[in-house]
DNA sequence: AGATTGAACGATTTGTTGAACGTTCAGAAA
DNA sequence: TTTCTGAACGTTCAACAAATCGTTCAATCT
């Protein structure tokens, strides 16, 4: 099992390199083997084809940012607004960066997208998780009333859906995307302080 | 000019026509020009391009809607709230139906969204303006304050991008989009309201 | 004159062929 | 037995040819 898993990383980071380097659909599996010393038949006792490895890439980069951003909003001293605000900001600054750096990513990120929807999904719970964390938390503080806390981060995923992925939407530059995002999210949060004051005027509970 | 007009809507019928029975990539200019007794030299008479034939046709089209939209929201009796409310869901609805009848609007839709990104952006000023009046009505009822009205036009626009081409994002059923719709109008609706108790918090003027 | 045509041009698409690729699995190696 | 290999399979991709289409413009018609 041990074994198996450091092996599993081996033909993380091969792919990794060449996935970067040349281009998902230009490396081939024959590749990744000979970089892991293998055959490319034994590639598939490891993942169930090519794209798979890709997905598990793409795992652990988006898990690795998720323990930053899980840093970065349980900093003492902040009101929930601007635990919110400092979110969304790095996720899209971070996100854009990684599209703009190198067209490898935004290759990947595209073929994924299209070819397992299901990961955007996974991803999206995730962050819910978080979400409905800082909620609780603002409740807590008094900042913010909201019924169902799950749904409520659902409603907030959906509005920001067009920061997500920026340059795959639109083409607008990070300066306007971040003018943007901050005017969308004065918008929300206003909201959320609202429930505050007529609550369960029709938000389920 | 009043004889140009005929034969530009005359051009406009026949493309429209050809368009939504056999596609746009597989109907020819020739084609156009045959169901009008015209030479294919001659549309360039009237029209730069094919694109800019579907793109008169697209033109016509949101205009109608448009009207449509202005005459619901104009309806007396009825809350700001119910406006924003009921101008986003007839356009949801509207556009999924459209989108989801025939797969050659969903095809000139998605040509006209990649090759005239401009378009989208007409159109969209053009909303605005209606928000802008919205705004502008349920601020003489006291209903929100809002600060700069084109900007919080434009952040309303940004927060529901999700529900504008609903089937080219996401796969989401129309039930689904409109539980969502529901919710992040609620959300942004509270937040007008909202501005009316702390305005000028950063709000620019 | 201005309006219209349709043949001609270059770009894009289509059809086809051969190579390359992802994936599998019978068998070799351990 | 379990682990791994690499040739074999069907699919996809790349390159080239032919055909088609959008667009132009010199010639024609009114």
């Amino acid at each position: 099992m041990a074994e198996k898993d450091t092996v599993r990383e081996q033909i993380i980071d091969a792919a990794k390199k060449r996935f970067s380097h040349f281009g998902y659909a230009k490396t081939t599996m024959a590749e990744v083997a000979a970089d892991c010393s293998m055959s490319p038949g034994n590639l598939y006792r490891f993942f169930p084809g090519k794209l798979d490895i890709a997905e598990a890439i793409a795992s652990v980069a988006r898990e690795e940012h998720l323990k930053d951003l899980r840093k970065l909003i349980n900093e003492p001293g902040k009101s929930g607004r601007d635990r919110l605000r400092d979110f969304f900001f790095e996720e899209l600054r971070h996100t854009y960066h990684m599209l703009e750096k190198n067209p490898r990513v935004y290759e990947m990120a595209s073929v994924i997208a299209n070819e397992r929807p299901e990961f955007a999904n996974r991803m999206f719970a995730e962050e819910r998780k978080i979400l409905v964390e800082m909620m609780v938390e603002a409740e807590r503080h008094g900042e913010f009333k909201t019924g169902d806390k799950e749904f409520t981060a659902e409603m907030i995923q959906s509005a920001l859906m067009k920061f997500r992925y920026p340059q795959l939407w639109s083409k607008l530059t990070l300066p306007k995307l971040e003018r943007e995002l901050d005017g969308v999210l004065k918008l929300l949060i206003d909201g959320l302080c609202a429930q505050k004051a007529h609550h369960s005027t029709g938000q389920a509970a």
